[in-house]
DNA sequence: GTTAGCACTCAACCGTTGAGAGTGCTAACA
DNA sequence: TGTTAGCACTCTCAACGGTTGAGTGCTAAC
């Protein structure tokens, strides 16, 4: 019952792909003429009939065309991961070059990349940086700046670097820095943002107790930056793109979407969504009513995820209007993952190589 | 033949303040009734057109009633400006608590400042940095974080912390990279970036010259810091509060607007407008048609500066629509700058009084 | 100098109308 | 039985034209 004729996936297909083009509902007529199906108005619009009652397009009202629903998108994503012919894109290999020669850091690479993406795609997009809590500390340092000013300097996975002010009644020796530095990268360093708890914590304190004043700052400041940990890091490019597509011409609409983008936790939740989704190939979608937002239910959010220290973590997403180019989207996000996964998992690997091994490198550099 | 008469003058501020409230033209029995002048409609019409005549107000069609023009909103704006009589704004409290109880880093602040701002006003709201190049250099580390990498920290003036990852071909022990924080420190402590020019660099290549691969990473970083330095950094917040307006209920101009919100450097220049327009009292304020970008022609910016350091650097900016509540904004966007300014050089002096004068403080903190 | 009155203008609104696109249904055809 | 041609029907949309109402400019009287 709910597998179509082949003929009736042609229609459908053809239906989509139309009004991808023109955003105006589509007649019978039309594919009559424009598909390669060779059959009349008439047949079609009795098939249409059909496919409507099953659920894969709609009628805005009586004498228009159709549309495709959800459901129909979601039909037509399916089977195009499925056949798997997604073509690829040439406009990455400028990712590729990207990645390597762009400075290690996580976080300005991953802004370029979302930069990127929406400047290829022309939609809106937004990328998150790994969750901190599962993330390891490298590194920690205690750093001196003035009489009442220290910087305590965290290093995680990924080269991301936090600078957490403190402020102190008296002044900081350099050596009295170091030496708390490296009490903190003994204890600490390799632990994952959650696994700092009050045990570890109270030990710290116990190891740190002759330097009370600063001490406790200093666990303060460890404190909000495992309570910073939660807040998940988000950049947002081309949110303007959105405002191109007739969907969004009335600024009712358009202000309800900008908003969505601009506020941080309703575009986190837009991002996670629970909705049973398909997942394929690392890339969940999101269609338009599956969307909890009432403001991003004319919106289809395609999302992939890479992983930086072996665990799933970061999110790269395109968001744009239901009627999105969903075949050019995900090849060219596709694309664009396997390389930044390629560069990160390449660094990591290439890292830990020479943890282990010590020294041996010098790489021809194309 | 400039200065108008002194009914001229009600009317014209009658009809702006008319305008501010319902965005319609308001036409000459409005003025009649609603001005406590007690004149006929008749008579305001005359003195109407004489008005329109100077280029005070103008006429959308024949049969409308008038709006005012950029020239009209500049002469309201000036007065109330000169008149000084700008209503002082509660809500503005928060801003000292705030003040009082935030980390002293100054980006943080200034992000929260705009926030604070944007919502308070309605309006979107801009916010500069100081521009780096002027600053002062408080503190430099170098700090190895693993085999092949180290981060160059540079504090500035304000506690503005920024981090460099630098990429190594062999480890950096932690000596080495002290000493060569001293040596950094030494010669660079104090100077403004632009300062940082050939002969220093050179100098310092001097000095390092032992480790030589480090040695030219560092530089590399130093020198990228540097150019960084140029490039301001700037932050947005309630950029959307655009889209309420009706001027902007079309998608054209709200996508225009919302373009210029987020390509910095059209932001920038926006901003920093060298059209002559009214400074008085720290304040700047570009109106409508004066401002260079088409797309913001419909826009009114006001902008204050704040200083860090004793010389002019950063910048806090309200924009709204040309038919904006200067009134409120420039009382809200004023006492916040007073609280920000006052936070600012308080830090400051009571740290050059604790440099000068050594140990002195223990302050009650509420 | 001010006001009342009047003719005029113009955008906005509204109901009508006709064209066009598209449908569903029926009957004929292969 | 599936496909097609034909036709009546529905609905949107744009254009048209008359009406309304706000507002003006001008003139004449106060």
């Amino acid at each position: 019952m709910d597998s179509l004729s082949n003929r009736q996936m042609q229609i459908l297909q053809a239906i989509i792909l139309n009004y991808l083009e023109t955003a105006e509902p589509v007649g019978s007529r039309t594919i009559s003429r424009r598909s390669p199906l060779g059959l009349s108005s008439a047949t079609i619009r009795n098939e249409m009939a059909d496919l409507e009652e099953l659920g894969f397009i709609v009628q805005p009202h009586t004498s228009a065309g159709r549309i495709p629903s959800s459901k129909g998108y979601r039909l037509y994503v399916d089977s195009l991961l499925q056949s798997g012919r997604i073509p690829t894109e040439d406009e990455t290999r400028v990712v590729s070059a990207m990645l390597r020669s762009k400075t290690r850091q996580l976080d300005a690479l991953l802004r370029e990349i979302g930069e990127l993406l929406s400047v290829i795609t022309r939609y809106p997009t937004v990328v998150t940086m790994p969750n901190m809590n599962r993330t390891k500390l490298k590194h920690l340092q205690l750093i001196p700046v003035d009489e009442h000013s220290a910087v305590l300097m965290i290093v995680t996975d990924g080269n991301v670097v936090r600078n957490h002010m403190i402020s102190m009644d008296h002044a900081l020796s350099q050596d009295e820095a170091d030496m708390l530095s490296s009490v903190l990268n003994r204890n600490l360093q390799g632990l994952a943002m959650e696994e700092i708890n009050l045990p570890v914590i109270q030990k710290l304190r116990r190891e740190l107790g002759a330097e009370q004043q600063i001490v406790s700052s200093l666990l303060d400041a460890i404190q909000s930056t495992v309570e910073y940990a939660n807040d998940t890091e988000m950049y947002t490019a081309g949110t303007t793109n959105i405002l191109d597509f007739p969907e969004f011409s009335d600024v009712q609409s358009a202000r309800a979407v900008m908003e969505v983008f601009h506020k941080k936790d309703e575009m986190l939740s837009t991002i996670r969504s629970t909705h049973p989704t398909h997942v394929a190939q690392n890339l969940r979608i999101t269609i338009g009513k599956e969307n909890e937002l009432t403001a991003m239910q004319d919106c289809s959010v395609i999302t992939t995820t890479y992983t930086v220290g072996g665990e799933t973590r970061g999110t790269v997403s395109v968001i744009g209007p239901v009627r999105m180019d969903y075949g050019k989207v995900i090849s060219t996000l596709g694309s664009m993952m396997t390389d930044l996964q390629r560069a990160l998992t390449h660094d990591e690997t290439q890292e830990e190589r020479n943890q282990h091994e010590g020294r041996e490198e010098k790489e021809g550099d194309g």
